[in-house]
DNA sequence: TAAGTTTAGTGAATTATTTCGCAACCGGCT
DNA sequence: AGCCGGTTGCGAAATAATTCACTAAACTTA
């Protein structure tokens, strides 16, 4: 159908679907914009599922059905308008909005995850930085923060409101820190531990481990 | 699917199916491999694909299917060997040696993934940091290693032999330091940056966006 | 205007993945 | 030895995901 107007019914309808859309279809809509916002930013105004799709090396197929879950945001003949695309990817992901999100572990690795300018860009506003070595305790980090001791959890999330937090501590210290982080109401959780944490149901983990993609890379070597 | 013919030749047999194995079923293995050493570490000496299964939230039949394309590692009654299992899984993923990595970018996440621990003690010997930073040309980096400059990618890489890269480069620089990743003879890139690359055939690419992973996350939120 | 080209959206077909269910087997116990 | 609870490996069934293939629509060109 069209753009800007008339899906506003069609979309309401498909918003109820929610809970039935596939998660692996959600997993890739964020790849979907990154790569429009790419385009955006080269001056491009229009794309298509083709284009997308060779750009990301999935089938054109593939695109147009993934975003056929949530509305019709197409045009036959022309494509996509790549803004439109990205505002309407933005509201189905819950991105037209800033998120705070608590950093735990303030080491080598938290360090560098603080200092990253993608996460504000992206609306992944980084709120708390905590840590349990009284050392750091106090030290500026990031833009404009300063590590707190991990103990002020609590009145962190009452404070920003955090659904979200990122685990950068050791794997020992991971599943720990895990429970605390559900105690503190949090439930969503980036871990870049290499571990599997244990969380009740309503809480959502994703886990980050280089590691893990080495080892898938290297069983295709020899 | 992937078994044809019989299963009384067993090893040989599927070591040839290589190719045809599910490509998930591969991601899944360093998965299981990590929980594996985790429980070792613990002292156990065998466990249940229904324990494993439990410990990452998937079924047990997953996993006795996904090991089942490669032999037979358990023992009915008794559940697997951990160290036993371990090594098998080693070799399947020809984890059982040491594989030189290249790092390219040795900024905020490079300092990071340079002095990272867990790469060294998995297999994975960062053997050269690269970076087109003059100023930061002969700064000591990780263990022992000091950065050279990204025009030495090519000795870097026929001194070592590694195949293996990762990359964290800003995406504006990721597309070209690809390309020379490629031109230098390397096969698996793992990229930081917020970005799709387009590579030949023969390499693969795997990525790592947190920023994916939080659009992910709040989809399911409110 | 009309013909030709491009592309979205989508039901149906195909392919891939997961789960089920059970025979075969192991080890311990009586 | 014989039984029993526990567990694997795996064919078959059930689900899930992807691709095909076609219709309708929108643009382009003459
Ligand atoms: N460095 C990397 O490139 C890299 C890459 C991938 C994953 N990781 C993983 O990320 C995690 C952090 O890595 P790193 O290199 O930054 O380690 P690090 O040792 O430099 O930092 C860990 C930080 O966590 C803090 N900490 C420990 N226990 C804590 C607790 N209970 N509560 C709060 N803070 C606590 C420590 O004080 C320290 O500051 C590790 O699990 C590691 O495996 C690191
Ligand atoms: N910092 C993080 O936590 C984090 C997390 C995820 C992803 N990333 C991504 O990882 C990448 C690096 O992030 P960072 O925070 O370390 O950035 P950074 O700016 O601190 O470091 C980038 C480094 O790459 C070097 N570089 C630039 N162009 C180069 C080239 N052509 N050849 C060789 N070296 C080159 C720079 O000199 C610099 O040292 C970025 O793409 C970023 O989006 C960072």
């Amino acid at each position: 159908m069209s753009n800007e107007g008339g899906n506003a019914v069609a979309n309401d309808a498909r918003a109820q679907e929610k809970a039935s859309i596939p998660d692996i279809v959600i997993g890739r809509l964020p790849v979907y914009l990154r790569t429009l916002r790419l385009l955006a930013d080269d001056g491009r105004e229009v794309t298509s599922s083709q284009e997308l799709g060779e750009h990301l090396g999935i089938s054109s197929a593939q695109i147009r059905k993934d975003l056929s879950h949530f509305g019709e945001f197409g045009k036959q003949g022309t494509g996509y308008n790549i803004e439109f695309l990205c505002r309407q990817l933005q509201k189905i992901l819950n991105v037209d909005r800033i998120w705070p999100v608590i950093l735990v572990g303030a080491g080598s690795l938290g360090t560098a995850i603080a200092n990253y300018q993608e996460f504000d860009s992206s609306g992944f506003r980084i709120v708390a930085v905590l840590d349990e070595d009284p050392q750091k305790i106090g030290k500026p980090i990031g833009h404009g923060l300063r590590i707190e001791e991990f103990a002020n959890l609590g009145k962190s999330v009452a404070g920003s409101g955090a659904q979200i937090a990122v685990m950068a501590v050791p794997a020992h210290a991971a599943q720990r820190v895990a429970n605390e982080l559900v105690e503190a109401g949090l439930n969503s959780i980036l871990c870049y531990a290499p571990i599997t944490l244990s969380v009740p149901s309503h809480v959502r983990v994703e886990y980050i481990d280089p590691v893990v993609h080495f080892q898938h890379m290297t069983y295709y070597l020899n």
